[in-house]
DNA sequence: ATAATATGGTGAT
DNA sequence: TCACCCTATTATC
């Protein structure tokens, strides 16, 4: 679930529910007590997404949530339901509850704080004042494999283990290609797809990376091409499978050629 | 029914 | 390199 279209997502989702109004903050779980605490009863003044961070903006205070692998964040109209699971977080407006499962971050931010955490986010692919030109000259500059840089958030962010593979595929690049053997052609196709492609994630709150898929049916099935399938919708080929940073990379190598 | 696995990132070792 | 966070889905009995 958690890619960058997630957090873009909740942040649509969240906002009329709680934007404007004064929250009262718990921690049923109990371990976000202290945080809670500072919170509780205080305007909520923006939500806003940054790759795969939100943050809920309480004048110069920030509530930092990132998911992680497991987190989740599950809403409901008032009055709420019991928590379910290990709630970290209970955000409740006059008219709506959001809960917060397993987030792997979550923490409240001063200001420097929140500047220091965007200032080391790289341009995410759904903001509008995203800058590629900084991804780009990181790209240009680094001997690392696309693959990898891809995936690291400190230079584009937003784009995840699944996209990554999708991206690469569709514009049949392979991840092993140099980041300065990228030419700036290919970038801004990688670019222009990546900024696609979670666009629709958003809207359909999945991962869809097929052309012309509209709705999610299961996990993967027809929503993507080549991630975690045996073969290559476009030739057939074997897919090969190959560990980058830790996580497995899809790769048809018939369509995505190793050109360096 | 139970077990395994992962769309992520941090901080310790 | 590994433990952790502790959900949701899929795979296996």
């Amino acid at each position: 679930m958690p890619e960058g279209h997630t957090l873009h997502r909740a942040a649509l989702d969240q906002r009329p529910m709680l934007v404007g109004q004064h929250l009262d903050v718990s921690s049923p779980q109990g371990r976000f007590m202290e945080g809670a605490e500072r919170l509780d009863g205080r305007i909520c003044t923006g939500i806003e997404a940054y790759g795969k961070h939100l943050l809920y903006c309480f004048d110069a205070e920030a509530l930092h949530i990132h998911l992680g692998l497991f987190g989740v964040f599950k809403f409901q109209k008032c009055p709420a339901a019991e928590p379910k699971g290990a709630v970290r977080v209970r955000l409740m407006s006059k008219s709506h509850c959001v809960d917060i499962n397993g987030p792997n971050c979550c923490e409240v931010l001063d200001m420097p704080a929140r500047a220091a955490l965007i200032g080391r986010i790289g341009p995410d692919v759904l903001r509008s004042d995203a800058d590629p030109e900084r991804a780009w000259v990181r790209i240009s500059k680094s001997k690392a494999p696309i693959g990898l840089l891809l995936m690291d958030q400190s230079v584009i962010s937003g784009i995840g283990n699944i996209y990554r593979s999708e991206i690469l595929w569709r514009q049949k690049v392979s991840p092993v290609t140099p980041g300065n053997a990228i030419s700036r052609e290919i970038f801004d196709r990688l670019w222009a797809d990546s900024v696609h492609l979670l666009k629709i994630g958003v809207k359909a709150n999945s991962i869809i990376t097929v052309d012309g898929v509209k709705k999610a049916r299961s996990r993967y099935g027809e929503r993507v091409n080549i991630f975690n399938k045996p073969h290559c919708p476009a030739c057939a080929s074997q897919i090969r499978r190959l560990e980058m940073a830790g996580r497995r990379a899809f790769i048809c190598d018939t369509c995505q050629p190793d050109v360096r």
